[in-house]
DNA sequence: ACATTTTTGTTGCAAATGCAACTGCTTTTT
DNA sequence: AAAAAGCAGTTGCATTTGCAACAAAAATGT
């Protein structure tokens, strides 16, 4: 299970630890933007409940979703991303409360003995790492020359991570489609050649492995 | 210019912290294996001179360059990559000198009263922070669909970083080719293709963005 | 229960791309 | 100085892909 900001510290600890970094809180109503990412960010966020989402709008005002957030996730400094073109916002999608605490603030030696500051950093250290493997597994897909390559190497991924040859697909093909950045279209025809090949079964989001060898 | 793990932090500091966090040291020739990246990597490795590589050997055993380590960058425990198939290390290629610290001894709470330990732990969360917008770049250019888009998308950013709409790439175009993920030859096709639509100058490495419009 | 939106699935077609092979030029090594 | 290795550039060809347009099924909202 991925790392939560707030993991082996407990209720009593927490309260004095975001007395100690001078954490604030704020409520959000659904459709509510939280921050926009223009110049310099200096707080960092984190979600203490209810949903959020990471949503780019480029120069044609067309949305992505870059991520969704929920509890214990974090945005902000720290978590910026790039954007080569048009804003990238954090919306409130489903009313919730958000703890903002200042970069200096997590860093800063602390004068009161609090053993989970270090317990923080520890997992903030952790979150960041682990953030990069998740990017870095998402550039190895994409560095597949090939539709059919990008395919196959993200079943493979999948299957692995659920432990079984056949499984479900986390999301919608449509979504896939975009997550290893193809069109839908030239995708669903090349799960057809697969199937045709007999290299896997499917249909919908149900996916069998079948012999690789072939591939 | 990209943050360093020692940044703000003078020689006597410097001492003080790694005896902090007992910091170990070892030297390297020129070939040695410095890290592979296998099970549990609990250490995390500075380089303090000379260089090294990080290198994926695949199944067919051809080997990938995944980053060059100088001066302050650091791999290892934090700094970890994604390996579907084949091993990662980390690779001395000029003699050079590393130092190892654990994550406890990082994150832990500091009894000597030393402030640059949080100078430090702030200078880590940065770099992390910043690999992660650097990887955040790569899948933004990975993400455009067509080659003519990738390069076009790969010129503007790199126009803008050196602030001239003229440029020199700063590697060959075999290693831009690697790094766009695309065959080399269709790339320079492409580029041909670019510089008849009055889209680019080019020459070897030389790039001239003209009217970016009738891209 | 009906209307609307999203998702899955398919096809034709032109354009883009990977692959392989070959040339000449430059840099590095021996 | 010769040999080897690397880099830039080109081309033919079969395959892959994006794009556009359409249809049916499933999910969602009212």
């Amino acid at each position: 299970m991925a790392k939560k900001i707030f993991d082996g510290i407990n209720q009593g600890e927490l309260e004095k630890l975001l007395d100690c970094m001078k954490a604030t809180k704020r409520t959000y109503k659904s459709g509510e933007i939280i921050i926009t990412y223009s110049g310099q960010i200096e707080r960092t966020g984190i979600i203490s409940g209810g949903e959020a989402q990471v949503i780019k709008y480029d120069i044609d005002g067309n949305k992505t979703i870059l991520e969704r957030l929920s509890g214990g996730d974090m945005f902000g400094r720290l978590f910026t991303y790039f954007s080569n073109d048009g804003d990238i916002s954090v919306i409130c999608t489903r009313s919730c409360e958000v703890i903002f605490i200042d970069l200096k603030d997590i860093t800063k030696r602390c004068e009161n003995a609090c053993t989970y500051h270090s317990v923080f950093i520890e997992n903030l250290l952790e979150i960041l790492s682990d953030r990069s493997i998740t990017q870095s597994v998402r550039i190895d897909i994409l560095s597949q020359r090939t539709l059919r390559k990008k395919l196959l190497f993200y079943f493979e991924l999948e299957s692995k991570r659920q432990g079984k040859r056949s499984f479900t697909l986390p999301f919608s093909l449509s979504s896939l489609a975009d997550y290893l950045c193809v069109d839908r279209s030239a995708m669903l025809r090349e799960m057809k050649n697969l199937r045709d090949s007999g290299i896997i079964h499917s249909h919908s989001r149900q996916i069998q492995l079948l012999n690789m060898n072939n591939a």
